[in-house]
RNA sequence: GCGAGAGUGCUGGAAUGGUAGACAGGCACGUUUGAGGUGCGUGUGUCUUAUGGCGUGUGGGUUCGAGUCCCAUCUCUCGCACCA
């Protein structure tokens, strides 16, 4: 028989699903394992090689974990709201309601002509009005409990999206989706406050078991700085706030600098000599846009305000104050004491402005460059008290002293920002609240939900900001559920990221019409055992959800304090050329094309077999025909097995115990590839020492995670029991992964000379007799020399030491 | 600048401190075939007169033994970036 991929394959993706191989059941007694992908966004290009990868490798464990007998779920869904899809929408005329059904269509067709093992009972759409009820209900508990609040503050707009982004979507001063410039706006915005869960967020890291560049990365993101809030007098009265890491370095501050934002500007300007340049610069300061912000960051700017001075707290110096941009209003206190001899970027502004220097800590040249920390090492000088003191000791002490004459406190910040959670766009959650001229902003009520968008023509953006629901008076128009009267609705809607924070549990009970999930189902399956996905939603999606699920845990809803247990992340797959994948450079390979050719199970096998899991690979079509050659020997190799054998052969014994430990250890650890080069390492021994059935029933169980289709086909043809993708995963026995006899490696003074094959049994000393008798050994001791040392490692290597 | 990771054949990549290059791809030669393709087989780091030497970015070190550990250095990738 030919191996025709295209019709068997068909026929088994049929019966899995028909026979509801793959389904989850909740409250099993069986051992559970939740294993997650993350779900993709629809687009209109359909699925790329870059979902098969991660997708593969999680279809691998679930698939294993499954035939080790757990009850394993293992789910698939949509998250469907977003830009593209109502970009597109727009420029056919066609609602984003349709574009995106269509587009579910296609992925759900691509997803299940890989095999997947998917529970497609379980399947969600972030747009479905059934799970957008439950996406509002998590906002009206936030609101509840005051981390939702509306506040007018600058935020990153993205001049082509028309459309205001979080700090987590702006990259390099650009629209992370899109690529064009963003640029600061006055604007009133829903927010989320994630930083009062910052510091959970970094501490409870270390109860999960994610790889260590997703902490790091999280960690640095929110980014957390313990230091001192100090005031300084002015001599305009009004104190200012500064924040310093540095209180040890505070007799050094010889000027300050506030942001062109900050708030004393207002009061002070009337009494400033030269309020017009002030003005200018604030002016000029806001027009600039975040990359312009980033480009020019090179050369300081800023403007002293004069008529008004600022007061050293320690020494009673008076000292000037600047207005720069350099110093960020969103941080700290938005305002810093400068330490030009200890701080880069004090110096930099000190040189071009003039300021006075003053070295606090020896061992620099200050007038060459800023000294700043190495290591706490440092001796204090210039500072009066703390003089002679290390900076180690000169922190706590300065720290005691302010904390002592009531002029500062310690203080820890983060740079973690509250999360900007409005967008100003149609196709996403309307944010249920209600503005009532009477009672102010109001809750929708719970049995009102959900708030479904209206169904009409047009939804562009507007220029000027404003949602466009805004102008949809029918839906905008209603009554306050407070009082009754009339009043209006909030017209943005909720970023992408809102679906897909809680999605995993939604999965857990897809179907619930009471609760986004029942309390059993919770219980049982929480929390996500293994979570792959990619490194770019390490600050974004990752962060939320951890952040919503902390919220939900705290309100009693769900079970665990952290969603996901353990965290691992996929290398991108690049164009053959070493390329990123991308249109326009024509290198894009659609997962289609290649199973039409090959067969999903070469290209499942492929894409596990491309490389380190963890790391960027190009793709490369030879090395597909490689994967489905060896599909082709296993199919032949299974014709020609005819025999009924039970057991191993001797011949084939240890090794066959080898590759069920290899693969078994290999799957666990996320190296399919080696795991996929120990099944051809088996296959090429079986072609040369033969196979029979037994070893066959092995390999196609080994095989199954892999290549699931060729597996249960074959498996069928030699009428073992049951179906493989479901047989129980095979066992081996360590003692006998052992061969008879090994071949060990014979060194002379470390260098390797030769190997001698010898009963795996045999003792140190026989070896060693074994390896001296060799004739390069013999060789190399010619001229009288005699073995003084020798060093064994057992079945492995021998090593003579000659003099 | 800061943080993380990585440098191994022509290519993708293997290697608990223990025979570097597993397994593939590519290439070459042979073979099957009417031919193409497929299949099968052999070879494939490097210098060399070798039963010899050299080889995992570079330079040191630890060790009987280093791709692996330590120090220094260079290059690349990713993330963050005026966070006081």
């Amino acid at each position: 028989m030919k191996y025709d991929f295209t019709s068997l394959e068909n026929k088994w993706q049929k019966r899995w699903e028909d026979g509801k191989l793959y389904a989850a059941e909740t409250g099993a007694a069986k051992k559970k394992f939740y294993a997650l992908v993350e779900f993709p966004y629809p687009s209109g290009v359909g699925l790329h090689v870059g979902h098969a990868r991660p997708y593969t490798a999680m279809d691998v464990i679930a698939r294993k974990h499954r035939m080790e007998g757990e009850n394993v779920l293992f789910p698939i869904g949509y998250d469907a709201f977003g830009l593209p899809t109502e970009n597109f929408a727009i420029k056919n005329h066609i609602h984003p309601r349709i574009v995106t059904e269509n587009n579910v269509k296609t992925f759900r067709g691509q997803l299940k002509s890989l095999g997947y093992s998917f529970d497609w009972d379980r399947e969600i759409n972030t747009t479905d009005p059934d799970y957008v009820k439950w996406t509002q209900w998590i906002f009206l508990k936030l609101y509840e409990h005051d981390l939702a609040y509306k506040a007018k503050m600058p935020v990153n707009w993205c001049t082509s999206c028309k459309c205001v982004l979080a700090n987590e979507e702006v990259v390099e001063g650009v629209c992370e989706r899109c690529g064009s410039p963003v640029v600061r706006k006055e604007k009133s915005q829903w927010m989320l406050r994630i930083t009062k869960y910052a510091q959970r967020l970094i501490d409870d890291l270390d109860d999960v078991d994610f790889i260590e560049r997703v902490k790091i990365q999280q960690k640095n993101w929110i980014g957390r700085s313990t230091g001192a809030e100090v005031t300084f007098h002015s001599t305009l009265d009004d104190d200012i706030v500064v924040y310093t890491t540095r209180p040890d370095t505070l007799f050094g501050a010889t000027y300050m600098v506030l942001s062109p934002e900050h708030p004393l500007l207002d009061a002070w300007m009337e009494k400033l000599e030269n309020a017009d340049e002030v003005k200018a610069y604030q002016k000029m300061a806001a027009s600039k846009s975040d990359m312009e912000r980033t480009e020019l960051n090179k050369e300081k700017t800023g403007v002293q305000l004069r008529g008004v001075q600022g007061v050293n707290p320690v020494n009673g110096k008076q000292i000037p104050i600047f207005i720069s941009d350099y110093v960020l209003a969103t941080y700290g206190t938005g305002a810093i004491m400068a330490v030009p001899a200890h701080d880069t970027r004090d110096w930099e502004f000190a040189k071009k402005f003039g300021c006075e220097i003053t070295e606090v800590v020896r061992g620099g040249d200050v007038d060459k460059e800023a000294f700043t920390l190495k290591d706490d090492t440092g001796i204090m000088v210039n500072s009066d008290f703390l003089n002679g003191l290390t900076v180690k000791d000169a922190i706590p002490a300065m720290k005691q002293w302010l904390t002592a004459h009531k002029i500062g406190e310690e203080k820890v910040n983060f740079k973690l920002r509250d999360w900007v959670f409005s967008r100003q766009r149609y196709w996403g959650e309307p944010i249920p609240i209600v503005h009532c001229p009477t009672c102010g902003t109001v809750p929708m009520d719970e049995k009102d939900l959900p708030l479904l968008l209206p169904d009409v023509e047009s939804y562009e953006p507007t220029d000027d900001g404003e949602s466009p629901l805004a102008p949809m008076t029918d839906w905008v128009n209603c009554k306050c559920p407070k009082c009754g009267g009339d009043a209006k609705r909030e017209t943005d809607t909720m970023p992408q990221w809102a679906g897909s924070s809680w999605y995993f549990l939604r999965y857990m009970d897809p179907h619930n019409d009471k609760a986004l999930a029942g309390k059993e189902a919770m219980e049982y399956w929480s929390p996500v055992d293994w979570y792959n996905g990619g490194m770019e939603h390490t600050t974004l999606h990752l962060l939320y959800s951890r952040f919503w699920h902390k919220f939900l845990y705290d309100i009693g809803v769900v079970p665990t304090k952290e969603p996901y247990q353990k965290r691992t992340s996929h290398g991108m797959i690049l164009g053959e050329g070493g390329d990123k994948m991308s249109k326009s450079r024509g290198n894009v390979i659609n997962p289609t094309d290649i199973i039409n050719v090959y067969g999903a199970d070469t290209m499942r096998t492929y894409i596990t077999f491309i490389g380190d899991f963890e790391k960027a690979v190009p793709w490369s079509s030879n090395a597909v025909k490689g994967c489905k050659r060896f599909l082709d020997r296993v199919w032949n190799l299974s014709e020609s097995v005819t025999d009924h054998e039970t057991a191993y052969s001797a011949e084939n014994e240890s090794m066959m115990h080898k590759t069920v430990k290899k693969v078994s250890e290999d799957i666990d650890a996320l190296k399919g590839n080696t795991a996929i080069a120990a099944l051809m390492t088996l296959l090429n021994q079986f072609a040369e020492k033969g196979c029979n059935e037994a070893e066959l029933k092995t390999f196609l169980q080994l095989l199954s995670p892999f290549a699931p289709h060729i597996s249960d086909e074959l498996w069928e043809q030699h009428y073992f029991d049951g179906i493989c993708s479901i047989s129980a995963w095979p066992q081996y026995d360590e003692s006998k992964c052992r061969d008879a006899s090994v071949e060990m490696a014979v060194q002379v003074n470390g260098k390797l000379k030769g190997t001698i094959i010898i009963s795996a049994d045999a003792s140190d000393a026989e070896v060693v007799a074994a390896a001296t008798a060799t004739e390069k050994v013999q060789h190399a001791m010619d001229g009288g020399k005699q073995v003084f040392k020798t060093i064994v490692v057992k079945n492995k290597l021998v090593n003579l030491i000659v003099k």
